[in-house]
DNA sequence: GTTAAGATTCCG
DNA sequence: GGAATCTTAACG
């Protein structure tokens, strides 16, 4: 139970079964400080290769989402709107570019706000999951309910991929 | 070198 | 509905 650090098979997986396999997971963050906070996961989207136009890598390799071509494991931020970090995990195989963006962390519900609470900044560009001493997600017991629909905010993508239902939020059940 | 737009959130 | 705010990408 101590060791329950989620390893490299994990995400080597395609991200559509990733994504989902993340909702009740606890990510874990060690502060600078040495504060070290638990968060059970609560919606994630996925974010899938070339031909998924919601994708930062629809236009192929660039210098800001050249990280989702790495193998499965490490963390993949980027900043926007001038005010937020957005945490994504990268997954599958070298050379197939996709990840799973964190959408929510049990009491922090958005991107923007899981970014914040995480202390997020560049220097987590490319971090790995699985040796990172500031982050990474471990197993949860139980069983998880989770509903799919649509992912949020890629009017620009189309309706193709607008309509993918790659969100995956967590159902509460017996809790609260 | 310059410009436009974005996996969002908060406030009015 | 609009502002906040800055990096990346797509030009030239």
């Amino acid at each position: 139970m101590q060791n329950s650090r989620l390893s490299s098979s994990f995400f080597l997986s395609d991200v559509l079964e990733v994504a989902p396999a993340l909702v009740g997971k606890k990510l874990v963050r060690c502060f600078d400080n040495g504060e070290i906070r638990s968060y059970r996961i609560t919606e994630t989207e996925a974010y899938r290769g070339e031909e998924d136009q919601a994708c930062h890598a629809r236009r192929g390799r660039t210098q800001r989402n050249r990280i989702m071509y790495h193998e499965g494991g490490v963390v993949y931020v980027y900043f926007i709107y001038g005010m937020y970090w957005m945490l994504n995990f990268v997954s599958s195989e070298k050379d197939f570019p996709s990840a799973v963006l964190i959408r929510g962390i049990e009491g922090f519900d958005g991107p923007g706000k899981v970014g914040r609470e995480l202390k997020l900044d560049a220097s987590f560009y490319g971090e790995s999951l699985l040796n990172s001493k500031r982050i990474w997600v471990e197993t949860a017991t139980g069983p998880v309910q989770y509903a799919c629909s649509p992912r949020i905010g890629i009017n620009y993508a189309g309706e193709e991929w607008m309509r993918k239902p790659w969100r995956f939020s967590l159902i509460r059940t017996t809790n609260r």
